[in-house]
DNA sequence: TTGTACGCGTTATCAG
DNA sequence: CTGATAACGCGTACAA
C-alpha cells in the first residue's frame, strides 16, 4: 500500500558518491582489516553523514539469520504478560535481537493470522501463549517447534519448549480458599472455554469442590476474555437474576476488579457482601480497596525460564526441547470474608 | 550467533519438488490469473503441506515496503503506554503490518541503540516517546521525519508528527489541586530530569506555585524512572531525614503507589498523614485504597490520533506533518486530604 | 500456459 | 589494498 523511503541510502549510494566500488565500502563499514585505515575512516564518516543504516532485510536474506524473536500473546495489556515480555525484550535487545509483538485478543482467528504473519518474518524463536487448546492449530509452527516456547498449559501432540503453569493447582487453590472461608456457593468467571488454561483451571476448581463434597454448578461458570468490563457485567447480570452466591472465583485480577466495580454500582461491599479471589497478582493488587486476595502467577520466574531457553536455543546448542513447570501460589489479603459455620 | 532454519521451504523447494519452474510456483501462489486453475490449486496445496511461508525479508527487499511499524517507548510495562501500543498493534495488525517494540528504560544510551536497531529494520513508520529532550539525539530519524510520530512534548528543531500532551497543564493541575486543599509543602517525584515531559511538568508545577505566591523548593524534587519502588524509596528517605511535607506530587501513578507503600511501611495513613496525586490514571487507580486522585492521560485519544496519522501516512498521501495536542484532566478521588486554613 | 533473466542490499569469495 | 561477481528469496517484465 505504500512506497515511501524517500532516501534509501545504501552502500551503493555511498560508493558512487565517493567514487569507490560498493564492495570496498561494504568492507570499510564492516571493519575489514584489509581496508586502508584512512579509507575506512572516510567511508564511515560519509556513511554517518548520509544517514546510512544497513538494511537488515538484505543481510538476513544473505546469511539466513534475522535476529528477530516473535511474541504472540493473547492480551498484551495484561500487566502480567506485559511484564514478561518487557523482561524478554530488554534481555534480547541487549543481544541485538528485535522483538515482534502480536496480540491475539483471545480470538482463534486472530491467533491464526498472527502465526502466519510472524512466520513470514522468519523469527529465530517464537514465544506464544496460545488461545487454542487444539495443537492442530499450531501445526504451522511445527517446522520450528524446537525454537518455540509455549506459555501456559502443555499441549499433547505438540512437542516443543514449555513454560508450563499449573492452572489445575491454581484453580484448586482458589476454590479451596473460598470454601474454607465458608463460601460454598460461588460464581466462577474464567477465560473463553477453548483456552487451554481455562480448562485446567476449571478442573482444579472441580477438584476442590469434590474434596469438600460439593458440586460446581455449571450455570455459575462464565467464560469471557478477561477484562474489568466483562467481570462487572456478568456479576451484575447474575445478581440481577437473583442468583445467590457469596463468592466469585476469577481467572484474572482484571475480572476481580470487575467484581469490585459491580459491587460499587450495586451498593454492595467487598468482602462483607461479596467475596472475590483474583488470579495473576498484578503489582497494584496489594493497593486495592480492599487488598485483593489472589493467586500469584510468578511472572519473574516465567520470564527467567523463557530467557534461559532462548539463550540456549539461540546459541544453536540444542535441538532438544525443554519443559519447565511453575506453580502459582496463594496470596491472602482482604477480599474474602471469613464466614463462621452455620 | 545462530543459523538454524532447519527447513527453509522456498518457492524453489516447492518448484523442484513438483517439477515446475519456480516462477510458475510464485505466480500460482500470488493468484496470478495467467496460471491454470488446476496448477494453482496443486501448488497451493503442496505449499501448505510443506509449511511454506513467503519470506517477507526478500519481498521487502524487492518492492521496498517492509510492512513494519516500530514503537520506541520508554517503559512498555507502564499500563498507559501498554494500552496505547495495544490499540496500535491491533489496528495495524489488521492492515497487515507488524509491530516492532523497543523499551528505552528511560536511558538515553538504550534509546540511541533502539533507534539504530529500528532504522536497520526500515520501518514505514516510527512512534517514539522520547527519553531525551535533545532533538540532536533524534537526528538519525530525520531522514524519515515525516513518518515519525513523537509522543509527549514537542521538540523544537525536529519537524515531525506530534501527539503532544500538555504536561505543563498537567503539572499545573496537580500542584493547584494540592495547594487548594491546603498543602503548601510538597514533595515532587518526577521522571529523570533530561526527559522532555519532566521539564514541562515541573514548569507547570512552578506556575501554580507562583500563582499562589509560593515557591517550589528544589530540594524537594526527586528525579527517577517511574516505578513503585522508586516512589517508595524517596518518600521513606525524605521522611527519614525529617523532611516536613504533607503532600506528594507525582508524574506517574506508579510513583504514587510507591507513596502508598511507603506510608504503609511507616505506619502512616493516606490521605490523613500524607496526601498524594498521581499522573496517568491507570485503569486500576479507581480501585485503590484510597482511590487515587490523579491527572488523567487520555490514552484512548492518543491512540486514536496515532492511528489517524498512521493511516494517512501509510496510504502515502501526504509528505506534510501533523500536530495534535491533548489535554490531561483532573480526576478527583480520595488521596488528598482537605485541610482547613490555619 | 510456463520458463528466463534481472534487480532489490547485503556479504563472501576470488581476481586484480 | 581494491574491485568484480555470485548468491540469498522473491516479483515481474519478457521471451518461449
Amino acid at each position: 500500500m505504500s512506497k515511501s523511503q524517500k532516501s534509501p541510502v545504501t552502500i551503493k549510494t555511498i560508493a558512487s558518491e565517493m567514487g569507490l566500488s560498493f564492495s570496498t565500502v561494504a568492507k570499510a563499514l564492516n571493519e575489514d582489516p584489509l581496508i586502508k585505515e584512512e579509507t575506512r575512516a572516510r567511508v564511515q564518516e560519509k556513511a554517518a553523514e548520509m544517514g546510512y543504516f544497513p538494511n537488515v532485510m538484505a543481510r538476513s536474506l544473505r546469511n539466513n539469520s534475522t535476529k528477530n524473536i516473535a511474541l504472540i500473546f493473547n492480551d498484551i495489556e495484561n500487566p502480567s504478560l506485559a511484564h514478561i515480555f518487557g523482561r524478554i525484550t530488554k534481555e534480547m535487545g541487549g543481544h541485538g535481537y528485535s522483538t515482534l509483538i502480536c496480540d491475539s485478543q483471545y480470538d482463534t482467528a486472530v491467533e491464526a493470522h498472527n502465526i502466519s504473519t510472524v512466520l513470514s518474518r522468519k523469527p529465530e524463536a517464537v514465544i506464544i501463549s496460545p488461545v487454542t487448546s487444539d495443537p492442530a492449530r499450531l501445526r504451522l509452527l511445527k517446522n520450528m517447534a524446537d525454537r518455540v516456547i509455549v506459555l501456559g498449559d502443555t499441549l499433547d501432540g505438540f512437542q516443543s519448549n514449555y513454560v508450563h503453569v499449573d492452572y489445575v493447582l491454581g484453580g484448586y487453590i482458589s476454590a479451596k480458599e473460598m470454601i474454607e472461608n465458608g463460601h460454598t456457593s460461588n460464581m466462577v468467571i474464567t477465560e473463553p472455554e477453548y483456552c487451554p488454561t481455562c480448562r485446567q483451571f476449571i478442573q482444579g476448581v472441580e477438584k476442590a469442590y469434590r474434596e469438600y463434597g460439593l458440586s460446581l454448578d455449571r450455570e455459575m461458570i462464565y467464560y469471557c476474555p478477561p477484562s474489568i468490563e466483562n467481570g462487572r457485567q456478568y456479576v451484575m447480570e447474575q445478581y440481577g437474576k437473583g442468583g445467590s452466591f457469596t463468592g466469585v472465583i476469577t481467572l484474572c485480577d482484571a475480572l476481580a476488579y470487575g467484581v469490585y466495580k459491580a459491587a460499587a454500582m450495586l451498593g454492595l461491599t467487598i468482602p462483607s457482601d461479596i467475596s472475590v479471589i483474583g488470579f495473576d497478582d498484578y503489582a497494584l493488587s496489594s493497593f486495592a480497596m480492599p487488598p485483593l486476595t489472589t493467586v500469584c502467577l510468578p511472572t519473574e520466574r516465567i520470564a527467567e525460564r523463557c530467557a534461559e531457553i532462548l539463550n540456549t536455543k539461540l546459541k544453536g546448542d540444542s535441538e532438544s526441547t525443554q519443559i519447565f513447570s511453575i506453580e502459582p501460589h496463594l496470596v491472602q489479603r482482604k477480599s474474602i470474608l471469613k464466614q463462621y459455620k452455620e
